[in-house]
DNA sequence: TATGAATGAGTCTTCATTCAT
DNA sequence: AATGAATGAAGACTCATTCAT
């Protein structure tokens, strides 16, 4: 990590190699990212990342420092973004909680929908047992924050007497529950999907989650 | 496998070392299952399983060909009971659908909440990229067997008249998601739960799921 | 070292590989000092101290935990007989000091003659800089034991009115300082010796260093 | 080393950066020997090296064309000196023998007391099983040029009555070996020293030897 | 059945050396 | 003359697997 920082933070000076070494930490984790989720972490090779990053087996050490410290900078530059979002899009929707509760399980749902950014999770979950500490790490940065901010937009509903008067995480679990579902069907089991769309699904979700199961609605 | 069924089907001739060689394939089979939960299919050593089991690092192979026989042997081992049950209480409650979906969100939620019984999915996810085989079984003879059975709960319940006329999918997705949800959170990201007893998670999830979040109904 | 231990000191139940097994270390390490004297610790590859002791690559590793492991031990296990003689001739001759003296340069001079023998001190030398530690433990557990018994019975010759009031220190590096320099010439230069036997260098020795000492002049 | 003559030789036409570019072989000789004396030969880096002397790690290669290149230009630049002391203060001295010895001896034993001096027979000594060229050659061109000026030294005072008939290269081996041993107690086994001063070493040296090679007893 | 010594293929990692700039 | 990104050979070490006992 202290390598890449040294290796990105230098864009002062004009190189002439500067396409190259400025790209390649990027260009790395891609890499990595993609063998870790073909072979897991254990069995992708060294070499192969490199090779794939475009690098001989000895260039990667030239930016990180083992496959240990090429996985926890994997982690930790992928998981900024997604948690950022989630941030953001709260605060931005607590005029119109529900309208915002849309707008957030569309992005996951497009986001889970690749599979590079479904990618990182399923890495951290494959390797939660080994690794405990990029699992709270992901927990903290990322679904502590998420959860956090679904659970106010949820709070704000009922508020407003929009929603009924239900315990927000269990709300929150249900909303998050079937996409998170989804997704290892998807990419982890490679299960067919049962609609033509992303959009489909997302109907589909809003029908189920926001309107309820039931019928007669009995309270 | 072939050596599970040999070492397994000798019981006719009575031996002094009789019990313990009868039970060593499944003394084994938990063993593997610890380590490999712990360390991850790579990272665990034979050695450890062995150890575990109480025989020795060659012991081993007497019952299992190789590393990943033994992984398959306890794949295939631990997914036959979940995906029976699903089949039975499925079957066993058509006449009350909706109570049969209680039934078996109340047996799903218990049983993933014990970690042995969710180190086996937890696993499979691991081990997607490099074995999609073992998805593909799990998917096959698990996860579909168990949608199916409660599509067909669903699809009851709507015949009925006790559920709105909704995508069975869709239904089922939102009714295993949140578990599938809380099951991660514990075992996986090692998250506080947020209610005392599996029992309170059972209720929100059923006042939830069953019920629908909004306040209103539209249709 | 833990290794070594536990593997050596298994000697009460009957093994069937018995004598392999138990003369294992001692053959690493003799195969070990062989290939560090030849080509120095960082040069000398692992799998031909291996193959030199009668096993594969992996083989060492039964025995000791790693290269430096290895050196550790094999520094430790060469080092203990020479301390120990030191003291013990020097106690036992305390009598008679300067013929005490006269063995122990005997002693010193023959055992330096065998390249095994030398190749230990050798190696600490050329080691001090990369391992303090090393040279540390030589220069307590033998240097230091030797010196101290050198001086003690220099004392006791000067005592008994047998040497010049001298320094014993000095007087001990100039009993010592000769043989090792001819140990270096010999082993380490490989210059050839100017003498035929090692008995012609020990009546050079005392000729020319005792007189230095004595304070009676015989000639 | 052709390198290093090509670029020493270059003298004639002025440059900019001419200071450094002279001056470079030397500076980087220098800090090689401090790397190999901390580190060994082999564990000893180009980079490390390089940096010490002040460029980069391609810099060192305009110099010299490997790692062993420079060891060996190391070990004869350093040599030299030393060599050529002895001879001359040998034939210098040849009019008064014990006065010239009395010279050799406090010059040897200053120049031991600094680390950089010992270097170079140290890291000799240490790399005499890998490259023993190196040692022969500084058994040659040092120790043998060292040996011969000393013996005649002793002949000539043998001759002129001063010290009694004794082998002369006894007396030398006398004469060094004390040298040498306190030598390697202070640099390699950093023994502490017994005394304050270089000066009461070499009095104590004195004191010894000379007594032990005098014909006439003084005290 | 059971053991554990032994093997050797497989990988990470280091570092001397090269070369475009 | 100088740099430092890049290469790839080399070697320490691990561990699944075998096999004599």
């Amino acid at each position: 990590m202290a390598k890449v920082a040294a290796a990105s933070s230098s864009k002062s000076a004009p190189r002439k190699w500067t396409r190259r070494a400025e790209a390649r930490p990027e260009e790395i984790l891609d890499a990595a990212l993609e063998e870790f989720t073909e072979k897991g972490f254990d069995a992708a090779r060294m070499e192969d990342i490199a090779r794939r990053a475009g690098l001989s087996k000895g260039g990667v050490y030239l930016y990180f420092d083992s496959k240990e410290a090429l996985l926890k900078a994997l982690i930790e530059a992928k998981i900024g973004p997604i948690a950022q979002n989630a941030q953001l899009i709260a605060q931005a929707g607590a005029a119109d909680p529900i309208n915002a509760l849309k707008l957030l399980a569309r992005a996951a749902i497009s986001r889970f929908a690749d599979p590079k950014v479904f990618a990182v999770p399923r890495l951290v979950v494959g390797l939660s047992g080994r690794f405990p500490e990029f699992a709270a790490h992901y927990r903290t940065h990322v679904v502590e924050v998420a959860r956090a901010a679904l659970e106010s937009l949820v709070a704000a509903a009922i508020a407003r007497g929009e929603f009924r008067d239900i315990e927000p995480r269990a709300a929150v679990r249900a909303f998050i529950g079937p996409i998170l579902f989804e997704a290892m069907w998807t990419h982890v089991l490679r299960g067919e999907s049962a609609f033509d769309t992303p959009e489909k699904l997302i109907e589909q979700h809003f029908d189920v989650v926001l309107h309820g199961l039931a019928k007669e609605r009995t309270s």
